[in-house]
DNA sequence: CCTATTTCAGGGGTACTGACATCG
DNA sequence: CCGATGTCAGTAACCCTGAAATAG
């Protein structure tokens, strides 16, 4: 408990609150390590490189994106030559959305960014400690998203 | 691991991101609690509460907010009657911000509300397992606010 | 008909920045 | 001169809604 600290217990215990300020440190952390990508970039990505060629509505669901936010990350994307978009030719309401090599490259080095933030974050606990904090959080994420998901 | 969340575990996986999307939870069920009460509303009731009649600057300190978002959450509560600006006596820079009895009612109902609001958040978890999460947070987030605070 | 996909326009809450005048 | 305070204007990233056009 630090002396110097002013916020009120009252506050500082809230749960919700210690979840908000931790995301609001981890967002300061790996938006500066992903300099000019945002997390909507990086995240659109590593869904690609993980699945595959798919739609825009597909990298919505596995990103838990907004679809309108899904048609900014691409054309950033697009625009930079990482993704590119070509029409579907079996259902003619999508675009299939495909990694360019470079897009594969620069992939490579965000992940060392994201990896590197993670240690950036979490130096005060100890590899058992985050697991722990990871599984507790997987947790909470899977009971809501679960709820979420049945709609 | 529930088999039909689509999103990749590459993704899953990322700390920063469990709190990103955990935070996005909490923020989700804690604003439908507060109703027409935003999170900076009740912070800066809360911390009025605990510490007494203060400065606008001294309450930003309080609730890590910014002294322009301090501004626009005490017109907003002065607007409704739950505080009062008034000028100090001693440092004519300063307002005095105070809670009006009508604030501490509404203080109370918001008070039950967030906690409420901990109990939809973190359901899936025992009382004691949602001890070890605030404990490694509140680890986390006492070391980032050190690091910030020492600038 | 009804649903799904893409796209656009826009809003809302949070975090932040720069500037300014005032005052200690 | 320097720094703190209150205020205002504005930005940025994220999350979300509604509506339109197109297509299964």
């Amino acid at each position: 408990m630090p002396i110097d600290d002013p916020t009120p217990e009252r506050l500082r215990r809230i749960p919700s609150r210690q979840l908000t300020q931790a995301a609001a440190h981890a967002h300061r952390i790996v938006a500066h390590r992903l300099a000019d990508f945002r997390t909507h970039h990086y995240a659109v990505m590593a869904a690609l490189d993980e699945a595959g060629p798919c739609s825009q509505a597909a990298l919505g669901r596995m990103c838990r994106m907004d679809r309108s936010d899904i048609v900014t990350a691409v054309d950033d994307l697009a625009a930079r030559g990482l993704v590119v978009r070509s029409p579907d030719e079996t259902d003619r309401r999508r675009n299939t959305v495909s990694l360019t090599p470079e897009g594969s490259g620069m992939l490579r080095h965000l992940d060392e960014q994201v990896r590197l933030a993670q240690d950036d974050l979490f130096e005060p606990l100890s590899p058992e400690e985050r697991a722990h904090l990871a599984s507790l959080l997987g947790r909470v994420l899977e009971y809501h998203t679960h709820l979420d998901g049945t709609h």
